[in-house]
DNA sequence: TGCGTTTTTAATGTCAGACTTTTAATTGTC
DNA sequence: GACAATTAAAAGTCTGACATTAAAAACGCA
């Protein structure tokens, strides 16, 4: 492990490159110990500033963790759910939002990835997970609720949905794709007919799911990427008027 | 934007998370232009290297990036989909590595995530990427291709199969999923006869593609992910018997 | 001998200040 | 007006030091 030539990198992503590849690799294994920032510093003829640049950029990637004192140091990670998850939807969600990305687009895919569990949670969902969706739908009716309780019950909801297909790897996938998404749904207020619809439709989601039959899973879903795309639609032409009587109004002053 | 109490985190991940707090909710746009290292270190009263190490932990997410001469600095970065991806990809490789999923966990999941696509692709397919599958298919025939080629191909077929969605952020988190998962498929072998099935089931899909019809599509897929679950289970119970005859002979001796 | 306390030591975390390199804007010259 | 030299601002790097942590080793006492 020994790269420097004249490259137009930086050393520090080059270190931490050569790093990476050795664990991407399998050359370091989880919890192996790396060398002190001194020694590599070292090894690779850098000064330990450098070196440490290096470590922060594998640090934000959470394939290494530092522990300091004696017999401290860097240590490959065993990288989490949790953590691979919450990457994963920074990732997604400024891509988005970065992106311009249109709320059709982000809809579509959103529920499709979605419909990806129901032949699974059709199979093997648990009276546990159908009562929590039983559940939120439930507080989803109470008339007090505000906009962002509505929205967390929404995704614990099809959190739920997800997990009972019993596949660590598509609630994994799933739960980043539609955490991503989140900030774009929430750009929609919804009024009290629009929850009442939604209601039914989750409502029919659960029952199939109850049922355990899957093509109504698959069909409910539908609908309700329609009618939440159809729902996008009104809010962001409602907009768009509002902004064009502004600009008409400032016209004639 | 000050933050540095006696908190248990760096100061340098803290600096990181205030930086990129301020760059997702928006407070911070692409393009912009963060203050110089040494307007940093003065702000948040640091050292200028620990405001480096800040600024390398959010060039490891391609939040920023940094440019050398007077009127340079750290930009705002817009993340594009071929950043984003290759990021999924490396997260999502290392959680599977690491955590020994098991191959029919992975399978199940790649598949059902690639079925999402099936409805859009029936509908929208262009001719292009169904000549895309038809050669690769037709080059996965060939007597003489490698492993490797195989792979690739194998990659490429599914990959315009994604495509033919037309749905950028599909693509995007399919192609994620698919591709992380490849160093898993990449444990089983194929024999001769393990191929002509497979391009069986390829051709089944291309069909289905042609004429547009969904349930076949999803249908075909359903069958590759069985088909490739059975592959590896043979595969395992294999090398599992020759670990086994292995230790017997060991004990023998 | 065995257990609790103190000391040592090897790490990371942080700092200050200097020097090098890059690069764009400015200025000067023909 | 176009091209060349100068300047200045910024990141990149280095040196050397000190602060803080935490585990291991040494010590002391019963």
């Amino acid at each position: 492990m020994k790269i420097d030539p004249t490259k137009n990198a930086d050393y520090s992503a080059q270190i931490a490159k050569a790093i990476r590849d050795a664990i991407i690799s399998g050359q370091l294994n989880v919890n192996d110990r790396l060398p002190s920032e001194a020694e590599l510093a070292e090894q690779f003829e850098v000064s330990r500033p450098t070196v440490r640049e290096a470590l922060k950029r594998l640090a934000a990637q959470s394939l290494i963790r530092t522990q300091r004192g004696a017999f401290g140091g860097a240590f490959i990670n065993q990288i989490s759910y949790e953590e691979a998850h919450s990457q994963q939807i920074t990732t997604s969600t400024l891509l988005l939002s970065m992106n311009d990305v249109s709320f059709d687009v982000a809809c579509e895919a959103r529920f499709a990835l979605e419909r990806s569990c129901a032949p699974f949670a059709a199979q093997r969902r648990t009276a546990d997970q159908l009562a929590t969706m039983r559940a939120e739908i439930h507080r989803q009716t109470q008339p007090g609720l505000s906009d962002e309780g509505w929205c967390a019950s929404d995704v614990t909801f099809h959190r739920a949905l997800v997990e009972s297909a019993h596949n660590v790897i598509l609630s994994y996938q799933l739960a980043g794709a539609v955490e991503a998404m989140q900030p774009l749904m929430n750009m929609i207020t919804f009024t009290a007919r629009n929850r009442e619809k939604i209601i039914s439709l989750h409502t029919d989601i659960a029952d199939a799911l109850e049922q355990r039959n899957q093509q109504q899973i698959e069909h409910a879903l539908l609908a309700l990427s329609d009618y939440t795309k159809n729902l996008a639609d009104n809010v962001f032409a409602a907009k768009q008027k509002i902004k064009a009587d502004i600009d008409s109004q400032k016209a004639q002053a």
